[in-house]
RNA sequence: GGAGACGGCCAGGGGGCCGCGGGGGAAACCCUGAGGAAGGUCCGGACUCCGCCGGGCAGGCUGCUCGGGGCAAUCCGAGAGGGGGCGACCCCUGGAAAGUGCCACAGAGAAGAGACCGCCAACGGCCCAUCUCGGGCGCGGGCAAGGGUGAAACGGUGGGGUAAGAGCCCACCGCCGGGGCCGCGAGGCUCCCGGGCAUGGCAAACCCCAGCCGGAGCAAGGCCAAAUAGGGAGGCGGUUGAGGAUGGCCCGUCCGAUGCCUCCGGGUAGGCCGCCUAGAUGAAUGGCCCUCCACGACAGAAUCCGGCCUACGGCCCUCUCCCUCA
RNA sequence: GGGGACGUGGUCUAGGCUGGACUAGGACACCGGAUUGUCACUCCGGAGACCGCGGGUUCAAAUCCCGUCGUCCCCG
């Protein structure tokens, strides 16, 4: 895998955006709030929703940065999925390198969170 | 060494790896890619539409002088007057004898006003004394120096003068008007004459004067154009004229029930142009490492340009004041 | 991006145009007291604001002027 970013890897139409936001999965993280959509299509796409709570421009558009770079440099996390990252207002007091790192370690925490979850409801749904 | 004043400059550099926007190319790849404030949106202009606009009112902006740049906003230089600072230096600026309005409280009196305390006893009055000189009261009155009030009290100081006083008179200072001289001018000199002085403050109160300004804003505006709904749009002629285009109002102007002719279009999602030698439209400049003493501050273009204001790191030139040493 | 409005006790607001005893007024909320067996209602009394912030004009600023910060609304 070629740790680019293109235009294909980003969620650009309103559609696409709403999309997500109507039917994707809400995951809570103590810096980010993601909503995440399956597909069958491969390529992973992100949009990063920075808002006015973030800082001014230049706090607003590092934290769009760095959340990028992190999602360019581990596309595979991401695969088969749309994704909309909404960082809090604490990811702007972080270094860029250190909220890329914190943005992988966060959405796999609570993406093996989930699947343990849905896989004890399973067993549960099993037993009764 | 420490406090300042003025003016100017820079806005991390170099290397490696992984990436992003735009342009070119068949491809490899090459070129290019944020600021001095890009910011606040406080002014002005370009540009576009309002059938663009013609007149007036209203409203807005600017405001010492001269010169220069600019379409304008406004900037630069040299000066004038007033104020602040020990100083380098900084700040302010049309008109208050065109009119209207306001000047609370305090105070006797707040604009050509006024007498609370006070001062006086010349004049009138009353009382005592009386040969005469006189003495007393402060009633009518005279005065505005002193006290007191206030942000501000209708020239200041000194002398003469007086019953006490007062520009009442005089000297100096200040003020006003005129002349003269200097300066393009704002103004200055105080050489001469006149006036004893009249003319308080506030126009970031209304206002007056001079100059400038039509309104809205690129989400302006134009083009292409699914689904759905469904008949309108343009031009010409034209009687009364409600109403409308108009922007805050008035006038003017134009449109306007209808007739004739022509056309098939209007428009949402979406896309394109406007949009640029940065030129995006979920919107691009970043991440990590090494090094240079050093993380550097404020901060990220969205139609473009000129100015104002605000935020902020560092460096340099010149200058001022204080301390210490030689 | 562009256009506009508003900041006054804990909350909602009046006053601002025309500056001055405005010690900034009112309502709700709060505190104390009275009433009641108790609570509510009602009555009496009380506290609470550097008028968003910083400058300027003026003798004097919540009010006028400039700057700045914040909140909200409208236009695709």
């Amino acid at each position: 895998m070629s740790p680019s970013f293109g235009r294909e890897h980003r969620l650009r139409q309103r559609r696409d955006v709403a999309r997500v936001f109507q039917h994707g999965q809400r995951l809570e993280t103590p810096l980010f709030s993601f909503r995440i959509l399956p597909k069958e299509e491969p390529t992973a796409r992100l949009l990063v929703v920075a808002g006015r709570r973030l800082g001014g421009a230049v706090a607003r558009n590092r934290v769009k940065r760095a959340v990028r770079e992190g999602f360019r440099l581990n596309k595979d996390v991401f695969d088969h999925m749309d994704a909309v990252v909404i960082p809090r207002p604490g990811a702007a007091r972080l270094r860029p390198g250190e909220l890329s790192e914190r943005l992988i370690e966060e959405f796999r925490e609570v993406r093996d969170g989930q699947r343990n979850a849905a896989h004890q409801r399973g067993l549960r749904a099993e037993e009764s």
